[in-house]
DNA sequence: CTTGCCTTTGACATCGATGTGAGCGTTTAG
DNA sequence: CTAAACGCTCACATCGATGTCAAAGGCAAG
């Protein structure tokens, strides 16, 4: 397939792909003419992109840890090991601060409900 | 306190404060000579503000929930609710979504892992 | 062949929080 | 009084993912 359809079972833009592609996150083959060309399987490795980033991952976290999954070398396996633990560590802490400010969201939504109530008196 | 202070106190540097200020997340009083005054309340505002902000809210945002605290009015808490209500719900599926991208992250460290562990047999 | 849609590369724009530096006034310690 | 350290405002810079536009080529249907 190429990048129109890529993008349309994605919902990434073509823009998005082609900074994929050069920030070294996805891989393409080119037809003869030089246009990208995907299989299926790129969906799926799409929407993993989609998912890092939106966790917050910079493109250069991800191009770290994913592509052991297309050049399964020793060393490089052993370098994403690590740098896929450190960021676990990191999203980890990350969803405990949101958690937090969550409860703290809480505390302000009942003070101000409370507020209201006691203004309803009046 | 002065701004300096405020700083060192909350790990915020002053250009933020001056910021926050500037979006309307933070009152201060002035000097006669025009410079920032605050009081230990700041210290705890400014905590709030950094938590909100680390979990991704704009200042626009923040600005819409916070201020109910100061200017206690029927109107405005009515409208901060709606605005907490509504940040409460994107931050829920936000910290969903970070849950689920740690969850795929697991899964390529097993994958990861158990890749080792087969090369290690040779 | 022509028309219309798709693709390519390259460049410039955007947004939001923060850094940085200039130029100038304030406060405080010696 | 002076120097150091702090504060003020204004303006420009930064980062990263993405939007957008331009000039050009590719491909399928009429």
């Amino acid at each position: 397939m190429r990048i129109g359809e890529l993008s349309a079972r994605t919902g990434a833009s073509r823009r998005s792909l082609r900074y994929y592609e050069q920030q070294g996150l996805l891989v393409s083959t080119r037809s003869p003419s030089g246009q990208r060309c995907y299989d299926d399987d790129h969906v799926q490795r799409v929407a993993l992109i989609q998912m890092f980033l939106a966790a917050g991952m910079s493109s250069r976290t991800i191009a770290e840890m994913v592509p052991c999954m297309t050049e399964p070398n020793m060393d490089r396996a052993r370098q994403a090991l690590t740098a896929m633990n450190q960021e676990r560590t990191r999203l980890s802490s990350t969803i405990d601060g949101l958690i937090a400010a969550r409860e703290a969201l809480d505390r302000l939504i009942d003070v101000n409900r409370t507020f209201l109530v006691n203004m309803a008196d009046d």
